[in-house]
DNA sequence: GAAAAGTGTGGAACCGGTTTCCGACACGCC
DNA sequence: GGCGTGTCGGAAACCGGTTCCACACTTTTC
C-alpha cells in the first residue's frame, strides 16, 4: 500500500503539499492540486486511518451502543444509525451491552476510552452514575436513543403518551375492561420505555374514572411472550377482557396470533392494540401507534455530528413523531 | 487524557519502559512493572488505539459486512461475531451493502481499503470480481458466512443437503405434491443460498421420481412474502398441495398464518416444512431444518482470528451443522 | 578469570499522516 | 523603490504509541 509520501514523490512536491492538496485545506495552486490527485489515482492511495485519527484527533467513527441487535426496534435504529453514518462518509463501530457486570464493566472502563470514536449513540441502555462518568470522561458526546435521564441529549417517543393515546382509542370505542399485555421494565431487560408505556395506560383507564379496571398481564415484549400470556389471559371464557393493549406490537401480534387458536374473533370479539408498527402489523391488521425507529437512528447521527462540531450547543430533548394508526383489529365491543 | 508519557514520567522510568511494563513484552523488573502499573492505574491511562494501531499496524478490530441486519439471521450472525469479539478484546465495524450501485462502489474503494481493521468478516453477500480484488488489496484476511466461492475461507451450512432432506422428509411421509415457497437468488437480493435450497428440493424430488410435480410458488423469504404466497396457492381448494416446503422459517409462518386465516388445519389438511429454526419457529410447532446462525458468527471469528495470526494457513470451507427438527407441522397426507 | 549469555533500562527512530512556521515570489499601492 | 498583502511550497515538529539498538550490570559457562 503506498503512503502520502509516494503520492508526493510521484508529483514531485513535498508530504505537506500532497496532504495540503488532497485534503482541500490550504494554498494548493490548481496545477499542483491537479498533479497530486493524478498521482494519488495512479497509485489508488487511501490515507491509512490510523495515521490520519492521530494527527488530527478525530477518528470519523462513532460508537454505537446497544443491549441486542436481534430485535425488531434495535435493528431499525442501527440500520438507520448505519445508513446516515455512510452517508457523511463515517465508520461505525458496534458494541454490545454484555450481561454480566464484569464484562460490562471492561466495557466501559477499557473498550470505550480507547478514542477510537468522535462520539456515542446509546440506544435503549440506561447508564448508572458510574458508567455515565466514564462516558462523560472520555470527552466525547453522547447522543441517546429511548428513555434516558435529563442531562442527556435524547431522542425518542413520548412513551406515556403513546401508552395513553393506545388505551383512549379503545375507550373511545366503548371499551371498558380493557387488559395490558406487558411488564415493568425490571421483568425483562432492555425494554425500560415500558413503564412509561403502562402509566400511559393506567392514566388513560383514571382520567375515564376506569382505575380499578386496571389489569396489567406479565408478557415477555416478543411474540411468544405476548402469545403466551394472551393464552392465559384468554383460556378462560370467564373475565376475558374486551379489549387489549400490547406493549409493543410484538406482543399484540403474539396475542393475536393466540385468539385464532383460541377461535375469538378479532375485533369482535376481541380489540387489540399494539404500539411501535412493526413491519408485520400490516399483514395481521393491527391497529397501532407508529414509531420510526429508522428515522430516530437518522436523527440521532445528525445530532450527534452536531455536536461533535460545536461541543457547547445546548443539549435538548427531541421527541420522536407517534401516530395512531388504525387498522382493522379495533372495533366497538358487542 | 494522560499518555504513556505521563504514565512513564510519574513512574519515574523511560517511555519505552512503560510501555514494556504495559504490553508485557520485553524485559522488566517485577519492581518496575509494579511502579509503572499503579502510575497508570492512578491517572486511568488507556492507551490510544489510533497510536497503537499505527505503531504496530494492528488496529484491533474486525470489518463486518452484511447487506442487512434487521433479518432474523443476519441479526444472530451479528450477535454472534459481536459477542466472540468482545471476548477477544476485538472492536467490531460494521459496514451496511448500500443498495445503490455508486455507494457500493464507494464502500470497497474508499471506505473498505482505510486500514481500520485487521480482518473482514462478510456476511451473505457476494463480491463480484473487482470487489474480490479489492479486499485482496487491502490484504486483510476475508471470511464469509454464507454460500461463496471456492476461493475464499467460509462458513455455511449445505443448503442444497438442507432443501433436500426437508422435502425427503415431506416423500418419506408420502406427500407427492410439494410446493416449494420460494425464488432464486435473482428475485430478491441477500438470499443467495436460496438457490441451493430450490436444488436440494428438485433433487429429492428426482430421487423419488416425483420431478414432474416441482413446483416453485415466488415468494419473497419474510413472513408476509410467504403469507402472500401461500394465501395465493392454497386459495383455490383445487390444486392445492399436499405439503409445503418453506424457503425459511419465516416464510414458513407466513404460510401458517395462511392455512389459520384460510380454514386449513395443519398438518392434518396441509403439512408445511420450513428451514432455519428461527426463534419463532417452537411457538408454531413448525418441523424444521436447524442450523445455528449464532454459532456462526462465532465459528466465524475463530476462524478469521487465526488467519490473521497465520496468514499462509490453507484456507477452508467449514461446513456448519445442520438437523432436522420435527414438530407438530408435519404429518402423513390424508 | 575471561568470555558469553541473560537481564534491565533509556535514547532515538519509526509508523503515516497534518499543521505550523517560514521563506520566496508576485502583485498592487503609496 | 519600499512595503504590505496574498499565494505557493518545503522543512520540521507533532500526534502517542512501539521497537530497535546500545549500554551497563549480573550471572553463567568453560
Amino acid at each position: 500500500m503506498s503512503t502520502i509520501a509516494d503520492v508526493a514523490a510521484r508529483a514531485g512536491v513535498s508530504k505537506a503539499t500532497a496532504s495540503r492538496a488532497l485534503s482541500g485545506r490550504g494554498y494548493v495552486s490548481e496545477d499542483t492540486r491537479q498533479r497530486v490527485e493524478d498521482a494519488a489515482a495512479a497509485l489508488a492511495y487511501v490515507a491509512h486511518s490510523s495515521a490520519t485519527s492521530l494527527a488530527t484527533g478525530r477518528t470519523q467513527t462513532v460508537g454505537v451502543v446497544m443491549p441486542l441487535v436481534d430485535r425488531w426496534f434495535f435493528a431499525e435504529v442501527l440500520s438507520g444509525i448505519q445508513q446516515a453514518l455512510f452517508a457523511l462518509d463515517y465508520d461505525l463501530a458496534l458494541y454490545g451491552i454484555p450481561g454480566d457486570a464484569l464484562s460490562r464493566e471492561r466495557l466501559f472502563t477499557t473498550m470505550l476510552p480507547r478514542r477510537r470514536f468522535d462520539g456515542i449513540i446509546a440506544v435503549g441502555i440506561q447508564p448508572d452514575a458510574v458508567e455515565l462518568e466514564h462516558l462523560r470522561r472520555a470527552q466525547r458526546p453522547l447522543v441517546s436513543v429511548g428513555p434516558f435521564s435529563d442531562s442527556v441529549t435524547s431522542i425518542a417517543i413520548d412513551d406515556r403518551a403513546a401508552g395513553r393515546i393506545a388505551t383512549e382509542h379503545l375507550i373511545e370505542l366503548g371499551h371498558t375492561d380493557i387488559a395490558f399485555l406487558g411488564a415493568s421494565g425490571t421483568a425483562y431487560p432492555h425494554s425500560f420505555g415500558d413503564d412509561r408505556r403502562i402509566d400511559g395506560y393506567r392514566e388513560a383507564l383514571a382520567s375515564a374514572g376506569l382505575s380499578s379496571a386496571a389489569r396489567i398481564v406479565d408478557a415477555a415484549p416478543t411474540m411468544p411472550g405476548g402469545y403466551a400470556a394472551a393464552a392465559e389471559l384468554l383460556g378462560d371464557r370467564r373475565g376475558r377482557p374486551s379489549a387489549i393493549v400490547g406493549v409493543c406490537d410484538e406482543a399484540a401480534i403474539g396475542a393475536m396470533i393466540a385468539t385464532r387458536r383460541l377461535g375469538i374473533t378479532v375485533p369482535t370479539e376481541l380489540s387489540i392494540i399494539g404500539i411501535d408498527d412493526h413491519q408485520h402489523a400490516e399483514m395481521f391488521s393491527l391497529t397501532t401507534i407508529r414509531q420510526a425507529p429508522r428515522e430516530q437512528g437518522v436523527d440521532a447521527v445528525r445530532m450527534l455530528l452536531e455536536r461533535i462540531e460545536h461541543p457547547d450547543a445546548p443539549l435538548g430533548q427531541v421527541v420522536a413523531s407517534s401516530a395512531l394508526v388504525v387498522r382493522a383489529s379495533t372495533a366497538a365491543p358487542r
